[in-house]
DNA sequence: GTTATTGCAAACAATTTGCATATAA
DNA sequence: TTATATGCAAATTGTTTGCAATAAC
């Protein structure tokens, strides 16, 4: 996401809450400025840990509370991988894209794809049903990288 | 899967546990049974319930360890998804499908799509890397359910 | 016999919750 | 003011582990 798109996102964000009868109070704002800056998955830990670090508020429960708040307004979305949630922010111009995993270092590398997405729009009609969100996780290496050999 | 496919899962779970030098221990086999009898998503409790009820062996910690180590060997697949793992079968065939949770019920219903498929297979090429296994999971209702309204 | 496997209970890790206090509106 | 938000600590939930007893091969 650009520098503007992270703005719009908080401005976004701090509008949906106002909305939804919440207060613009410390320990999520600076939960939402924190992701705003972070394109990528981060766990409610690592918010928690880099939240105190540079000195804002944010005991673990008031974090974990913000998140659960921002993602049942579709503020966030949220990925289960090994026992562990990450969050990440939702454009609200509905650009999105995926997440591939590199199985050498476990690196989470973002990507998107046009005909994936073309594939998941078709797919609801196919089935007949609606589909409202789709969550995709690849697994795989660079193409230079030498397979495992552990 | 078919009831031969099911037989075929438990063979081939069978050889390839020996072949690691595992023994056809009591609590791992019926793990195996049972999961070869679902077709779809299990969690570890949800099948440690299952055997006791059935009378078979397996402790909690058995179950883990048994999922654990198919997991490892490649025979399950793993989901997480709001904080607890489910585990499903791989056919030994290549087979696979997806998942589509119902909003309305939290029911997973599995699907499969070849667009989708073909859409993943062309993902490596696109982006230069190797992609080795994919998760997908979409949210959804079916096209007759009226959407929520709480 | 030797080595893998089991079950129990204790240990853990991630997340949630109760409650009294602080704070935004 | 008054309802929302916070922080702490305790409680839950899902999963892992140490260890002595047991079962496969």
């Amino acid at each position: 996401m650009s520098d503007t798109t992270h703005k719009r996102w908080v401005q976004h964000s701090n509008a949906v809450l106002r909305a939804a009868g919440l207060r613009a109070s410390a320990g999520r704002t600076a939960v939402v400025e924190l992701l705003s800056r972070q394109s990528c998955l981060l766990t409610a830990q690592e918010i928690a840990d880099r939240l105190r670090e540079e000195g804002s508020a944010g005991s673990t429960a008031t974090v974990y509370r913000a998140l659960e708040t921002l993602h049942e307004l579709g503020l966030l979305r949220r990925f289960d991988a090994e026992g562990v949630a990450r969050y990440e922010p939702v454009d609200p111009s509905g650009d999105h894209h995926h997440h591939i995993v590199l199985e050498e270092t476990g690196d989470v590398v973002p990507f998107d794809d046009a005909e994936l997405e073309r594939a998941i729009a078709g797919i609801g009609q196919r089935l007949g049903l609606i589909v409202t969100s789709h969550d995709i996780i690849l697994r795989g290496r660079l193409i230079d990288d030498p397979p495992e050999s552990d």
